[in-house]
RNA sequence: GGUGGAGUGGCCGAGAGGCGAGGCAACGGCCUGCAAAGCCGUCUACACGGGUUCGAAUCCCGUCUCCACCUCCA
């Protein structure tokens, strides 16, 4: 039993095999920091984030890079827009996304390049491509470099398309290239840019086309030949296509499989900015907890598409805190040792080969929820020694999904209370609330009982009775403060 | 127009020729002083029309509808 994966460059699902036996270097298209962050874009992190740590908890190592570009025209336009820095207003963007990946339990990629760093790299690259007569300078002496789509036959591989049938790449649009499909490897200063958005090259002043800085971030911490190649399925063409042939006509062999993922759509259609900002990472966390969010963003194949409705949020609470609420009771009965290493715990094989296929998270997620009903039934028994086996296999199933609840990623509902001194005053208060109300239960004062449940429960407090007496917890914990949006220091 | 993808029960979502994935919601039962949580049960679905087959949500033919990429996009 092997773990399988859908390759979009010859559309069937494939063995893996990485090209280093027990070594996977991924490369990831992260974002163009030009916006805030919403849920489409976690999805994509997510998606690849279950990958990776599939892949580690398979026992490879794994490098993993996921680039950020901090120049394009938009961030430019939007920020001469806003008569703030370019690079300022890059980072500021970046700074977001960081947030929300962090809230969301993202793993940190091992290498995080931006595009701006690595020009050196591109420009050899580009040089390559020239002197193999896959690129040339434009005609008109600027500084523009294109690459020679009819000088690659293999143009169109990725994306199964017949360049014969291709009009324009769309690059550019001062038709001054060669041929109209022909793209920017190196775009020249234009007047009324910024000074800082262009650097000094053999071809001229200019800054980088799209394509060749993952090109060329992929090759400086990968090397020329590197395993998967990941991204959002709007990348396919013409990003990756052209990726493909920019690095395979320089003579490196470039990524063995490409991975893509699905949309989150509303109403069937694909997510956009122009939905407004209710589907923003920031703001769906100010009401809901992060791993709701996650396991919302989560649950479905990476290639099938997520129908964000309104009840999506409040559906994956309900199941979130079902898993997180078992484990929790769990702890009150047995030792749950929140260090203890899951790699060890043997993972049920209907979850293995789930995972197996092509990340098939739904089918996992049933294995999940039949453990979880299992734990809680050996809950009800009060089987101490079941219990023990069933919190530690879910969560290692969990965490494979990046929502281990006693990951120290995440912090409880109780942490959002800022101090520890609030939240033992809070435990106190109610405490003492509780202890009254199981007086008059024992006087069979009810009324009296349930008026104290009641207040507790309008202030969002949540009680349980069990055999080991009444437990209480904050119900919906937003976890507030989990989440920083950035300052907006950057603007004016 | 070219190239892909999809239509599954109230909702979300797996599966892909026979064996009722799973979750959420709802309802009933158990438990509870009442709740909550949990457990058990109910709701027997696969866009439409044909066909193949002992048997089709799954295969074939046709039809309809929706979505994406081909311009920036996770």
């Amino acid at each position: 039993m092997s773990l399988k994966l859908f390759d979009t460059a010859t559309r069937t699902v494939r063995e893996f095999e990485p090209l280093v036996p027990g070594k996977v270097g991924i490369y990831l298209c992260g974002a163009t920091v030009q916006s805030s962050p919403h849920i489409g874009h976690l999805r994509s992190a997510i998606a690849f984030d279950v990958l990776v740590r599939w892949l580690r908890r398979l026992g490879y190592d794994v490098t993993f890079v996921r680039n950020v570009t901090d120049i394009d025209d938009k961030i430019l336009d939007k920020a001469a827009a806003n008569n703030t820095p370019w690079w300022a207003w890059a980072l500021r963007f970046e700074r977001e996304f960081t947030a929300a990946y962090d809230a969301l339990n993202i793993t940190p990629p091992d290498y995080e390049p931006r595009a701006t760093g690595h020009i050196l790299d591109m420009v050899d690259i580009i040089e390559r491509l020239i002197e193999r007569g896959h690129a040339y300078a434009d005609p008109s002496g600027s500084a523009d470099v294109w690459f020679d789509v009819p000088s690659f036959p293999d143009y169109g591989a990725l994306t199964h398309q017949d360049p014969a049938e291709m009009l324009s790449s769309g690059d550019g649009g001062e038709s001054t290239k060669r041929d109209p499909r022909d793209f920017a490897l190196w775009k020249s200063a234009k007047p009324g840019e910024p000074a800082t958005a262009s650097w000094p090259t053999p071809f001229g002043r200019g800054r980088p086309g799209w394509h060749i800085e993952c090109s060329a971030m992929a090759r400086r911490y990968l090397g020329d030949s590197f395993d998967i190649h990941a991204g959002g399925l709007d990348l396919r063409f013409p990003h990756h296509e052209n990726e493909q042939a920019q690095s395979r006509a320089a003579g490196f062999g470039f990524a063995q499989y490409w991975l893509h993922n699905a949309w989150v759509t509303t109403a069937g259609e694909k997510m956009s900015k122009s939905l407004g900002n209710s589907l923003q990472v920031a703001t769906i966390l100010e009401t809901v907890a992060p791993q709701a969010l996650r396991y919302a963003l989560g649950v479905a194949q990476y290639r099938s598409m997520i129908e964000f409705t309104a009840d999506s949020l409040p559906e994956a609470t309900s199941a979130w805190e079902r898993l997180a609420g078992f484990i929790e009771r769990a702890g009150e009965i047995v030792e749950v040792d929140a260090a203890a290493d899951l790699n060890e715990v043997e993972l049920p094989e209907d979850f293995v080969e789930a995972m197996n296929d092509d990340l098939n998270v739904s089918a996992a997620l049933a294995v999940v929820h039949e453990e979880l009903r299992a734990g809680n039934q050996a809950l009800t028994d009060v089987d101490r020694r079941a219990l023990g086996e069933h919190v530690l296999r879910l969560r290692a199933m969990l965490d494979v999904l990046g929502l281990d609840p006693l990951d120290p990623a995440w912090r409880s509902g109780l942490d959002a209370i800022s101090s520890d001194a609030a939240r033992t005053a809070l435990d106190q208060l109610v405490t003492a609330q509780l202890l009254a109300r199981d007086e008059a239960r024992s006087a069979r004062d009810f009324a009296t009982a349930d008026a104290i449940r009641d207040q507790l429960t309008a202030a969002g407090i949540v009680v349980e009775d069990s055999v080991r007496g009444a437990r209480w917890s904050l119900q919906g914990s937003p976890a507030q403060g989990r989440f920083e949006e950035s300052s907006s220091r950057g603007e004016n």
